[in-house]
DNA sequence: AACATACTATATCATCCCGATACAATACCC
DNA sequence: GGGTATTGTATCGGGATGATATAGTATGTT
């Protein structure tokens, strides 16, 4: 999933700004399967809109650079349609963390206890994001994901809670 | 953790040719937390030697090209240390399912059976790589790595087959 | 025997992407 | 008054990906 069909899909979801996109995939049920900067954003969106995927209508506010609010167009939707029906690639999942630990090993096994308290604490915090976010998302496809972070947060937090003693 | 200190990582736990390092990153347990391709690779490789951080020795092979087995210095060592030292940054996970599943509800919802089948089997066939590499697998650390994946394999299989019918 | 595919091994290149930065005005907090 | 955050668009350098090139060996297939 390039950043392209990434922005096509969620501007089938709604119109939005490359601004709304940006914080979508940062926070929100998207940042939990996808990431994108405003570097490959807006040259995104600004080629699908010569292609005619996309288009935007200017809306002048007072005193603020005019908001450029894109929606899809039809060929648009039917290029994503197209890319939906592959079968999604891989996922890919980096770790700093799990690098880290099994580097640690090696090199500085003083550090691990450390490293998995760290995290614990650091799934902690992500469970409560999530279910802040659960509580306030109604759209059903949006919880399903939520709900799938949460079961992988958990997942994740009791695995390591079972093997701290383990290494 | 960039391509650098993955690759000083991996050269902690013994001598490497980059050819090797990336059939680690690619299979083994290091593929459930990092990626690199041979394009980042070998720069990366070429600039450490040149910083003195890693070193090789060309072992020449009768008609094939000589190979260049790495090895990290003591000033690649500390320069790992330190990197360790620091706290590891956060996951990052990229799913195409995921972003399939999402935008399937609005464009094409008849497609997320098929989709959600599709990924029960594919965990499946994750489980059983990895409970194949476990059996081959002696190093703490490595077995450590593996369950982790297995379990959030497991959470994730479980997650989607609870919920299957609830879109 | 001929052919195709896969493996070992290094390396480069176009294209794409990230992270930082710039600009510009408003709003809020101490 | 000053610092930080928010809404918005946009560019740029450095870095990564995925494909491709080269080249010989090994293995499998018809």
């Amino acid at each position: 999933m390039d950043i392209r069909t990434l922005c096509l899909g969620i501007l089938s979801l709604g119109d939005a700004t490359g601004y709304e996109i940006k914080k979508m995939v940062a926070e929100g049920s998207f940042s939990f399967f996808s990431e994108a900067s405003f570097g490959s954003i807006y040259p995104a969106l600004t080629k699908l809109t010569e292609e005619g995927l996309i288009a935007f209508r200017a809306e002048s506010q007072s005193k603020r650079p005019d908001k450029k609010v894109y929606s899809l167009t039809a060929e648009g939707r039917k290029t994503l349609e197209d890319a939906l029906a592959k079968s999604p690639g891989p996922d890919r999942h980096r770790s700093e963390f799990l690098a880290a630990l099994l580097f640690a090993e090696a090199v500085a096994p003083e550090r691990t206890g450390d490293l998995i308290d760290e995290r614990l604490a650091h799934h902690d915090a992500q469970i409560e994001q999530l279910e802040l976010l659960l509580e306030g998302e109604n759209s059903p496809a949006s919880r399903f994901v939520l709900e799938y972070g949460l079961a992988m947060q958990h997942a994740a937090r009791r695995f390591l809670e079972d093997k701290r003693n383990t290494l």
